[in-house]
DNA sequence: TGACGTCAAGATCCG
DNA sequence: CGGATCTTGACGTCA
């Protein structure tokens, strides 16, 4: 079982990725860009290693205009040592990569053109993957596309211009149920008549699904007979909706409980699961734990190094009940763990607890910062206290000072990207 | 014609 | 002028 997260690493520096508009697309910008990028992907990779993240899905903004006549450079040329760097690194930890053309590549429209972009998008796509050196377990996730007021003939479509992709398409493309048009059933028989491996979603299953009444784990075994030894484990996506937004809309977090309880239901272990959710990495590390085989609190330590100081700012009771869960060293709580931290982020970040959560942070800088550090400090929390000034600026504030002192500690912490 | 989703770039505003 | 905040861009489908 492996868990993956796609294309942002956050709390990572100079992991960020790059682009521009159309119209600043020069050659020498479009260098500059894929530079950059390709740098911030190993950045992202090593994070990975480290964390023992052995799934990632890669940005389709790996490489600006892409599969556009805009960018007319070789980039897998010009690039092809680092490419080599990177996939090596991919292939002896054992990472599995994949890509996932957004919901605009579109296979199976009636518009030629459009399918033409699709054909070059989804080229583009395989040539990051070869230019890694990856082998065919590391997938290309498609939709199915529209469906144009009759979904046999759009289906129709798909199997016709499926049937003309290249093999270097073929051997990397999995599709997946979405949340508008197609079933999982319907994404199944595609599957099964194509020989294309499916990839089960569950939110989109609970979103759009037929008059069927099956379980999860029923549609995910039967996904699971459309992988073959070559396509690697079989794969799913798996998100949670967030409250009052769209439904659709992916959660901020993966919920401990229902994520745990999810695993159990579908027995599963040969699975891996990509998390799609806003704080991306951090969910990842955080399913990693509720789903550790060798059970050790370091670990929970470890995450804890990471969030008490956002735990702290949202609720100082919660920052203690922590603590004390944590004292028992030969346990491993970590559904408690993570369901009591999550209960504190949610809770609305009062201005005092805040500033106090500050004072705190403020405690490692306290003999190294300067008079006019110290000042700034000081008048910026007193602003907070009235009402003058926002606690954004004042994180942004400690921020500069922990990039600026380096401290180890606070450079882990999730303190700045949490809100 | 605009919403949808996504993110950073680009533009503009503010002190 | 730097930093914060708002708007635009790029894509195809569907109402």
């Amino acid at each position: 079982m492996n868990i993956g997260y796609a294309c942002l690493t956050l709390g990572v520096p100079n992991a960020d990725f790059r682009s521009c508009t159309q119209k600043n697309a020069s050659e020498e910008k479009l260098v500059e860009l894929i530079a950059h990028n390709l740098n911030a992907l190993e950045t992202v990779i090593d994070y990975n290693i480290k964390n023992q993240i052995k799934l990632f899905r890669i940005s389709s903004d790996l490489i600006p205009f892409g599969s556009s006549p805009v960018n007319k450079l070789p980039w897998w040329d010009l690039f092809e040592t680092q490419f080599g760097v990177i996939g090596q690194k991919i292939k002896s930890a054992g990472l599995r990569v994949s890509m996932h053309p957004g919901q605009y590549t579109v296979l199976n429209s009636p518009d030629e053109n459009v399918v033409e972009r699709a054909i070059a998008d989804l080229n583009y796509h395989v040539r990051i993957l070869d230019a890694l050196g990856t082998d065919a377990s590391n997938k290309i996730i498609l939709h199915i596309g529209g469906v144009y007021q009759n979904k046999t003939l759009a289906m129709e479509r798909f199997e016709n211009n499926y049937s003309g992709l290249n093999d270097g398409i073929k051997r990397r493309l999995v599709i997946e149920n979405d949340d508008r048009s197609y079933w999982i059933s319907e994404v199944l028989e595609l599957g099964e008549h194509l020989q294309i491996p499916v990839v089960f979603d569950n939110l989109h299953h609970f979103l759009n699904h037929g008059a069927l009444e099956l379980d999860e784990a029923y549609w995910i075994g039967e996904c699971f007979k459309t992988w073959k030894a070559w396509d690697g484990r079989q794969k799913i996506h798996y998100s949670q909706q967030e409250p009052l937004k769209r439904a659709g809309s992916h959660s901020q977090t993966i919920r401990a409980d229902d994520f745990f309880f999810f695993c159990n239901r579908i027995k599963s272990k040969d699975l891996d699961i990509m998390l799609e959710v806003k704080d991306k990495n951090l969910s990842a590390v955080k399913c990693l734990n509720l789903l550790a085989e060798k059970k050790e609190i370091k670990a929970l330590e470890l995450e804890w190094s990471r969030y008490k100081y956002s735990v702290l700012e949202h609720s100082p009771a919660e920052y203690n009940e922590i603590r004390r869960l944590l004292r028992d060293k030969s346990n491993y709580p970590a559904l408690e763990f993570y369901g009591i931290l999550e209960s504190a982020l949610k809770k609305e970040c009062k201005v005092g607890t805040a500033i106090n959560a500050a004072h705190h942070i403020w405690g490692y800088f306290r003999d190294k910062a300067t008079e006019t550090e110290k000042n700034s400090f000081l008048k910026c929390a007193e602003e907070c206290r009235q009402g003058t000034a926002s606690i954004a600026k004042l994180k942004r504030f400690l921020e500069k000072m922990t990039e600026k002192y380096k401290e180890p500690y606070l450079l882990n912490s999730y303190y700045f990207i949490l809100d």
